[in-house]
DNA sequence: TATTGTTATACTCTATAACTATA
DNA sequence: TATAGTTATAGAGTATAACAATA
């Protein structure tokens, strides 16, 4: 039983996707004047402060490099560092106020333009696209 | 019927997978000392020739984004630009033979470490999979 | 000594605006 | 005038290597 879009190999077709939807979110954030990498950063720290350690671990960045995007998100009142007082080496980057606006407006449209490309499927084919994509997204993904 | 991963919005999940196929495909990038970008322009190109213009719209890059972007593949000696003769103005970019090499071997083994996270999957879910996003795809998807 | 984070440096990537050459 | 591509400029992103401060 072979259906005609059996012809895309699973590889491409995540490939695909995965370009479609770094552009959605690289078109979003630039409508806040963010660039795409500000945008997941603040996006990570919604659910609390992170120390440079576990960023640079959990965006695939380099110390150094963290240290230039904290610097400028910093700049523009959208994120603190707050010097740990049990180890004074390290630092908690937390989300201001205004950061945790643009993180959730962010968040919300990249999510809604994406639902909405999903729009053409059912209720049903998009928990089992859900369900099929994180089975085989769990097993590895760090975060 | 609700399964334990529903709590996971379709969207969500597709953010996270997009963010996996990223760093795979910088990885691998990488390791043929291109960068990610370098990396997406030549395997845009591995299909043949293609216009300044056309690339840019495909790869949404500015025009002058895209002439840097080339400017060093091309001192690499990856790719080459060729003069039009029907329209004096354009050029076509073209791969050479170590610039497809490079393509190709990029494009193997993104792949081949893509389908290595899949592989947790059945080969039926994979074609389920597959046929699930190419349906959420291919109405809007340009490239 | 090892770890946390920063600094210095050198490229690459990117967009905007102004430009050249051709159509 | 419109289109194809480049140049000039400025800022952002990134890695490597060397460093400072703390553990």
């Amino acid at each position: 039983m072979v259906t005609a879009t059996e012809q895309l190999r699973l590889s491409e077709a995540l490939v695909r996707l995965a370009h479609l939807v770094q552009h959605v979110f690289a078109d979003v954030s630039r409508e806040y004047n963010l660039t795409p990498q500000q945008a997941q950063l603040l996006c990570r720290l919604v659910p609390g402060p992170v120390g440079m350690s576990e960023l640079s671990r959990s965006l695939h960045l380099e110390k150094s490099s963290l240290t230039g995007l904290i610097d400028r998100v910093e700049r523009r009142g959208l994120v603190t560092r707050t010097r740990n007082d049990r180890d004074r080496r390290a630092c908690q980057i937390a989300l201001t106020g205004s950061g945790t606006e643009l993180a959730v407006a962010t968040h919300q449209d990249v999510t809604a333009r994406i639902d909405e490309l999903a729009g053409e499927l059912s209720r049903a084919d998009q928990q089992r696209l859900t369900s099929l994509i994180v089975g085989s997204l769990l097993c590895t993904a760090d975060r």
